[in-house]
DNA sequence: CGCCCAACTTTGTCTTGCAAAGTAATGCTT
DNA sequence: AAGCATTACTTTGCAAGACAAAGTTGGGCG
């Protein structure tokens, strides 16, 4: 049926899955607008952002803008792997929406 | 935007997700029949399954037919929760896919 | 210089997944 | 009856991970 042991750990946990859903939604997000959005601390973000990053999912920018200004986008393998992510929730829709 | 909060952390485990995904699509599976499905070890499995019967998700039904056969199903409960993951993995996808 | 803010890092705690090994109950086999 | 296998479950132990809170660094500005 399914290959469960497909699911991507590094995706599918609700903190990340939130922030790479919102890096596909637009081309480029800012520290401070994941913060707000997801309402998570600066530890917690970072660290989560920084998962991403280990595994190539995710590109940072570092900008000194009047103040430091530290923005993220999805690489390309980065939205790779979430479209693959993506095709597996669709296949679970598809099973449990009879 | 969404609220990820909303995610249900008892069905989002990757494990967990399988079972209830297995369990929406037949009326009833038995426990060796998840476990070759899943492929998961039995002190794996039936943690997990405790853990969707805690919550109220799963029933149990105890037989003995020839050998002990335990079988377990969705409760109304667990599957209207089970719903309203879909619909933010839905959300998720509608997001993810432009 | 001192303060604030952004973006980290560090520390510590607590939960959780998971495997491996052990156990209880039952039935089959010899 | 004795031994063995199987199912379902418990226990133990460990390692990983999430998360918060507090501390750190570095730039900009009054």
């Amino acid at each position: 049926m399914f290959d469960f042991e497909k699911i991507d750990k590094v995706i599918h946990e609700k903190a990340r899955l939130g922030i790479m859903t919102l890096l596909a939604t637009r081309a480029s997000w800012s520290f401070q607008d994941l913060k707000a959005q997801l309402e998570m601390s600066d530890g917690n973000l970072v660290t989560h952002l920084r998962t991403l990053h280990d595994h190539g999912y995710v590109a940072v920018t570092k900008e000194i803008i009047d103040r430091p200004q530290t923005s993220y986008s999805l690489t390309t393998k980065g939205r790779g792997a979430f479209q693959e992510y993506l095709t597996i929730l669709e296949q679970i829709i598809k099973a449990g929406r009879p």
